[in-house]
DNA sequence: GTAGCCTCTTACACTTTCTCACAATCGGTT
DNA sequence: AACCGATTGTGAGAAAGTGTAAGAGGCTAC
């Protein structure tokens, strides 16, 4: 899961976190039960589940990326997490699943029955443990995402997505100044709670200021990570409230 | 937790989804755990715990309103949760609080040890299912939050705000159309992600367009459930995206 | 290669919410 | 009862973000 929280460190100096994806790469009891799981490809754009389906498996991203989302009844979107690989979804479903998830591109995932999950957390409490602490970090998550919705103006916003990803390609070994995006603008809108239009003058903007580059749409480097961070942290040119 | 769902009966045909708080009088292991814990008063603004304490105990509110906030260096502040009686507090803490617990007013708590809460969940799996349920219910009702404040207008806030106490007053049984709120305007607009003069004008409005009454400002009375109900779903005047 | 489609960008008028300033009200105290 | 500080309510102007619409860029299929 995506954390687009201010303080760089928060992703290190807390582990429990998780930082940039709340989930990743478990390597302990959770990820050697979901690495038995069967795999499943999917298309882009389809779905793995939908709201109001029963939440029968907890999968795993292998390959490509998948937006989780939910929708008002009115065409109104929010993205809830955008998953890479390596992270677990559908964790905190009890019964059914309360969002959709959708493949933004052909991707592979690893499911395993909620059932059988049960089943093993029932003698082996380490899982139990685990379970419970990513749910944590879900939860810490999606708490720094409405915390940036809420309080941060557009260009915040903008930045502290930036920054996670940023943050999270470091943790990955991957260059933190360039930032490959495979979510649409659309999808980034309904993120941050803002349209499309401002996300799209939002980059404009960064690019005009000198802190990021963007040669293509769906390449973002970043030229100036102080300021980047700054806008991010609620820099000196923000709101006071 | 507060959850300002659009759909009403999410409470009722979805038991799991815990409704408008997240984890009210479980009466289970919890709950029975919970009541054999160590009584606490709290004085009007006195803090249960701050952000990066060490998160030692999980409490449940006995007496009182305990406002769940975390703020930002600048002094911007979202207010995460209201807890009521029955509801417990502290559960997705991973070592540190990532927020604050302040007392509304006099508030009574009782309060158990994580560390005797880890010891009977090792034992008592039914125990550890409990805790890892309350904390899906608080992660669904931070989604539905998230999804409140970045989707939805000022009237449609307030108006989700005001049918998530109404329909936690039916649920424990008191006047579903008389609610007191316990917080103040600023508790109110950091919950929203207003500011407070919005937060007034909005009560203002309601008030003048009948379907709130307004005697005392901490005393609302829904004159017009289904007008409330419908603003708060994002009803025929709100905005099509 | 180019026609067609989709996404992204940009411009401008408009709406909502915010900011700032001040008045009114409430609750507790002297 | 009058005072006081804190909270709440109201109004006018400013700012941020939105909606509409038009144009640019890129990908796919033919």
């Amino acid at each position: 899961m995506l954390t687009t929280a201010f303080t760089v460190d928060s992703d290190h100096d807390h582990p429990m976190t998780g930082g940039g994806l709340a989930h990743r790469e478990p390597q302990d009891a959770l990820a050697e039960r979901l690495a038995a799981g069967v795999a499943h490809t999917l298309e882009a754009r389809e779905h793995l589940f939908c709201e109001g389906d029963q939440a029968t498996h907890v999968y795993r991203v292998e390959v490509g990326h998948i937006c989780i989302y939910r929708m008002m009844p009115d065409g109104r979107r929010q993205v809830v997490d955008f998953a890479y690989p390596g992270d677990v979804i559908g964790l905190g479903a009890l019964g059914e699943h309360a969002d959709s998830a959708q493949a933004m591109e052909r991707t592979v995932v690893r499911g395993l029955p909620v059932a059988t999950l049960k089943d093993l957390a029932r003698f082996d409490s380490q899982l139990g443990i685990k379970l419970y602490e990513a749910l944590s970090r879900e939860l810490l998550a999606a708490r720094e995402l409405l915390f940036t919705v809420s309080q941060r103006t557009a260009a915040e916003r903008v930045a502290a997505f930036l920054m996670a990803l940023s943050r999270r390609n470091e943790r990955r070994g991957e260059k933190p100044d360039e930032i490959v995006l495979p979510m649409t603008r659309m999808d980034i809108a309904d993120f941050l709670g803002l349209t499309i239009e401002t996300v799209s003058r939002t980059f404009t903007r960064l690019r005009t200021d000198g802190v990021i580059d963007l040669e293509q749409c769906i390449l973002v480097t970043i030229r100036n990570p102080g300021a980047l961070q700054a806008l991010a942290e609620g820099g000196p040119e923000s709101r006071a409230r």
